[in-house]
DNA sequence: CAGTTTTACTAAACCGATTTAGTAAGGAGA
DNA sequence: TCTCCTTACTAAATCGGTTTAGTAAAACTG
């Protein structure tokens, strides 16, 4: 019971290893047209299936990568990920996924279990606490490619979204329906896609000669979420329009709404950082701001890919616009 | 750059390859305390990482198991996998998670991939289609555990819900609430779930003297269920309430009623078997079957492990119930 | 027909760990 | 003092492939 080796296939055919290696290689060059056919009558009768494990420890090459997400309860991990998946099939490489779950800790822990199993290479939506690490790996020439999010000082392959152009444009939008008091609310602020995007709704409010207000800015926890709104929807001066991070903090919002009995787009109205699925459930049409999620994926793997096939390439960041819908 | 191997330490360290090894599996039985100290230090020097690849080769033993998913777009694939992944995580094991997509060639090749990468494991959502693949498996007593769906003749371990009983709990329910004319939307009959479901529909029914109409059942893959859902609701004696096969038809559905004005709960009461998320979305709330995922996951991985770990169980079938929300 | 090239293979080293069998040195017991 | 255990290691085989260098036989060349 499964142990066929190709040692057996090779005495069942009586040819050596070396010929069925070449065989199973597809390398029928140099071998003679009735070896071959022994060969395949072997490998049928005995029913033998290769060991990758051996085959990787020699040819330094598992054709497996690594996908390392901060937080898998994001929409858009989830998409991305389908899209390097997507491009591995058709290269004969496997994806393992990854759940950091915004924890640098266990970012780190992935990383290193991830290269310990020899992936071929690293495509990470890092934490953004472990620099040392992501340093030493491209110093190492061990191929990365970062998404999502920006590493800072670091000389490395990025595939990002312009966030500051795309929620200063958001945000412009609602300023030109009318609206004046517009909040913000956000996860805290330790990763640079929220930076950014509030960088951009600054923006847009100082040259639109609209006022900061801090109180209309929430930088919360999801679970600490609800509270915040509470206190910002009691303001004496309510907004009339809000802009949510991104998903999480979306159904964080859409529940507060409910509970509240306020209605989207009547009591307030909402612009969402991310594309979620079953949006179409929601009554009233939301404005979101999407990302493209499959090329920005697909840019990432074909980087990667170029990395581990030495293919040069200068390290750049790769910045994909958005959409409003 | 990369390419520390043990040899290396064990030169640094001025000791054999032998004894690094034992060091690394932490067999300190009979080492000398300041050969200790000199292979902790080489190894810190060095900044040597071991290489799981070759120790697999040697030990037979990957730590990786293999999920194949029949279809990721279910909701409770993803459920039912993160669970198994939880459970991995405690047991020092890592999942591989492959999406079948409902084609049993792709879970073919799947799963000979995942075993020629000998993974130590797979579980399995069926397909169905591949009775051959999965027997010699188990009479290779290969470790393999099937969920969600009934396998037939097979004397395997599986993890189920009661579809039957669920169902038709679900539809007494709707009859007692009043309802005559209950309709029945699904996929294609190819899988036991399903089955299992219209059967237990068509219990309930008889079971309350009601008549089964083969107008009511709407069996169609998802692309076509809007025209068939179309010509359903243009019978002259409409269904008040519709029964939902699975979370898939449920999204026709809804995008179904929205398209036509039709109201949930107002117009037409919905049940649904399995959850979703984002649930809360919907203004009405909805009837769900909810099947225990975590549980269920939980216990997939579990036999799974005491296979691996050549525990003598004999296989059987788990049947959980589900509960309606 | 000797010399060269091509064809069709094989032996053996190698990848980087684990593991088994073996051994030298030091201490205990008689 | 000599034998017998421990203790603390090491050498070498092994896992199942890939790959390189090499070789015998056949085919070609002049």
């Amino acid at each position: 019971m499964e142990k066929v080796t190709m040692a057996d296939v090779a005495k069942e055919a009586g040819v050596s290893k070396s010929t069925v290696s070449q065989f199973l290689n597809k390398r029928f060059e140099y071998m003679g047209e009735k070896t071959k056919q022994k060969i395949e009558d072997a490998i049928e009768k005995l029913g033998y299936q290769p060991n990758y494990i051996a085959r990787s420890l020699k040819q330094k090459r598992t054709s497996m990568v690594g996908i390392i997400v901060a937080n898998i309860m994001h929409y858009l991990s989830t998409e991305i990920s389908r899209a390097i998946e997507d491009f591995c099939q058709d290269h004969d490489l496997h994806a393992i996924v990854c759940n950091a779950d915004d924890n640098p800790e266990k970012e780190k822990r992935y990383i290193e279990m991830l290269r310990a199993k020899q992936v071929d290479g690293l495509i990470i939506f890092p934490t953004g606490q472990n620099n040392d690490l992501y340093e030493s790996m491209i110093k190492q020439g061990y191929p990365v490619v970062f998404v999502d999010r920006r590493v800072e000082n670091l000389d490395a392959f990025s595939v990002l979204t312009d966030n500051v152009m795309s929620t200063y444009k958001a945000i412009q939008s609602l300023i030109a329906k009318g609206h004046q008091n517009i909040a913000f609310a956000v996860q805290p602020l330790t990763v640079s896609t929220r930076r950014d995007r509030l960088e951009g709704y600054k923006k847009a409010l100082i040259d639109a000669d609209l006022k900061v207000t801090d109180e209309f800015i929430i930088e919360s926890s999801i679970s600490e979420m609800q509270g915040k709104l509470e206190k910002l929807f009691s303001l004496k001066e309510r907004p009339t329009a809000l802009f949510a991070g991104n998903d999480r903090v979306f159904l964080a919002v859409v529940e507060f709404l409910k509970e509240k009995g306020l209605k989207l787009g009547k009591d307030v109205e909402l612009i969402v950082f991310d594309n979620i699925p079953f949006a179409h459930l929601v009554e009233t049409p939301i404005s979101f701001i999407v990302q493209p999620a499959s090329e920005m994926g697909r840019k990432a793997a074909e980087l990667l890919f170029d990395q581990i096939n030495k293919v040069e390439r200068e390290p750049e960041e790769y910045v994909f616009p958005s959409q409003m819908v």
